[in-house]
DNA sequence: TTAATCATGGACTTACAATGTCTATGATAT
DNA sequence: ATATCATAGACATTGTAAGTCCATGATTAA
């Protein structure tokens, strides 16, 4: 039970495009060589982004991308469900009469974990690392 | 982001185990029979839970798996733990010069649900079932 | 208008962990 | 002794993550 590195980067990407927000778009080259990945393959992750509503691209030269959605509401949670998908962490395949209550008692479980996730935003990061410097 | 199958296996067995609690133990073969896995597979989860001092294995004919902790005290992260191992959600790769703000941010998140799988015994659950029947 | 600069999509590889199976072995009750 | 049990080791299989490579299309700057 692991987050996927492409969240990482997807993490840090958007951390990244929220401290340095402005109107020019952001190079995937430039985004990639920081975090030691190679560009065509960020860029296929941040394309979830992208069809998550939370980034946008612009393509041909000077292009890259930029955010698209309020830098203030974009939480923790938002990142992961666009990158893992939103199924639950936890699915019996065992063949109950009724619900199987060990996966209902997971499911509260990951949803406060989830709580936390949605509450807090990228912004606070960025800003408390701001303070720390 | 799953638990994996054999976590399913594991809490069901344990679940199985709280509920029809007796001195003698149970066979894998039964064990195994009712969530439809092979008995040899599930008696390589089953050493896991062994290992980590939650039941106990008796060999030889009779033999089979009983409870060794105090069912009361049983919860979800006890199991989760002992077959998932307890590395951390996400670990960052990133090489950062102090430690990663978003790694302990998702830390935190994490422990919001173990703490919930913590304060959560199976007991509990057996109990549920039995007042819904 | 041409060339250089960008993101994207598709078709691949590669690596590794999850999920088993099969079988020999050793322990134990009858 | 023998049938009954768990266990460990050596496999096989499958799926998913994590990339790579290249052709394509969009856009800007010259």
């Amino acid at each position: 039970m692991k987050l996927s590195k492409a969240t990482d980067y997807a993490l840090h990407t958007m951390f990244h495009l929220i401290k340095k927000e402005s109107a020019k778009p952001i190079g995937v080259q430039q985004l990639a060589e920081y975090q030691d990945v190679s560009p065509t393959y960020l860029s296929k992750i941040l394309t979830k982004l992208v069809k998550a509503g939370m980034i946008e691209s612009i393509s041909g030269a000077q292009g890259g991308y930029k955010l698209k959605r309020n830098k203030n509401d974009i939480s923790f949670l938002d990142i992961i469900h666009a990158i893992e998908g939103t199924t639950p962490l936890f699915e019996c395949d065992f063949h109950h009469h009724e619900g199987c209550l060990i996966q209902s008692e997971i499911k509260n479980a990951e949803e406060k974990m989830n709580e936390h996730l949605r509450e807090t935003k990228l912004i606070d990061l960025v800003k408390k690392e701001q303070r720390l410097s």
